[in-house]
DNA sequence: TCCAATCGTTCGGCTTGACGAACGCCTTCC
DNA sequence: GGAAGGCGTTCGTCAAGCCGAACGATTGGA
């Protein structure tokens, strides 16, 4: 068996930092999560490889999401103004998207600020299986969705589908503006 | 050491799923991961508890998300008309919350898009440790963001912040409606 | 036809994850 | 002062995770 980088050290960190959070003791967790404290110890000084289950039960003893302590998070403020964000594709005039947020490690998804002209429909492949694409419209009209079914929408309105099959969208009004969250769980 | 509901059988299914995805057999992905044949014979037919390191390895070489081998997804595709989703938070006139997305297995997220009127802030106290919350503002002018520094916000504009402290939302011009991703991974 | 390579499953053996117990330390109470 | 309870660390033991090898089945090539 390769070493390929489990991040035990990272594993070992978060359980340390959840566990202070929770304002729990090492023995009072061990007993929550019904696994021995020597087992717990071992962990938090990162001295062991845990199985699936003892990595589990933890996560659910301490009320955050498995992953969670895997992929450690940061959070921050930050703001982006209307235009100002990286304009990371712009394949033809009729259609730009800015991405707002990035996918950060524990997160699944990406944010984008869709700006559309009336012209060409925007034609996209099958994106990563298992994708799902929510759109919601601020500005204008415009068509979109799987290619075999697009639907009209307005502003306000909201569409989520399958983004790993052909999908498209096309607007229907000068300056539609739409937000699209790809999630790739 | 307690059952407290490890997906083993998930894990199995994700790991078969992902294999024959990639086109692999499990010879094959066993050498790319590492691991012996018997090893990923045995956790594709969920009789074993695999460690960290086994299923981070078997991650890397899958080329997904660890995590991703934990919780599986689901996709269909669904509208929600402007002001026809279910509002799930109305707690006074100038505060509405419309609920687009909420957290289906796999996701770690809830879509939510807002309409305020101004008058008195809508202060929240701390959510689930690790929330970040996305605001992207569609029309009017808002201020959001942690009390102790809201920033305001105009059309197109995205703010994220932490949403595990005090944190608050304040309309400040009629109509203003804003977009929602809570994140909680 | 036979042979080589690959496949996935089963088997026995080794290593290490997880166990309970013991330990020293600290705090609280009588 | 001593006793009780809780803390986190260390230790020895057991069993399961993971290993390589063997096996029968399948495929492709000579």
């Amino acid at each position: 068996m390769s070493n390929t980088g489990a991040p035990l050290q990272v594993i070992a960190a978060s359980l340390r930092r959840e566990r202070e959070r929770a304002g729990l003791s090492l023995s009072e967790l061990a007993k929550r999560a019904g696994i021995a404290k020597s087992t717990l110890s071992q962990l938090e000084s990162a001295s062991g490889n845990p199985s699936v289950e003892t990595l589990w039960a933890l996560g659910v003893a301490l009320g955050v999401p498995f992953s969670r302590l895997v992929d450690p998070p940061a959070a921050r403020v930050r703001v982006i103004r209307a235009g100002e964000g990286p304009a990371i594709y712009s394949e033809r005039a009729n259609y730009t998207a800015t991405l707002l947020a990035s996918c950060p490690p524990g997160a699944r998804r990406d944010i984008y600020m869709l700006r559309l002209e009336p012209g060409a429909a925007r034609e996209s492949e099958p994106h990563m299986s298992g994708t799902v694409e929510h759109l919601i419209v601020s500005t204008g009209r415009m068509l979109a969705g799987p290619r075999t079914e697009p639907i009209e929408l307005g502003p306000g309105d909201y569409l989520v589908y399958p983004g790993d099959i052909p999908h498209t969208a096309q607007a229907l009004e000068r300056g539609t503006t739409a937000l699209l969250v790809s999630e790739h769980v």
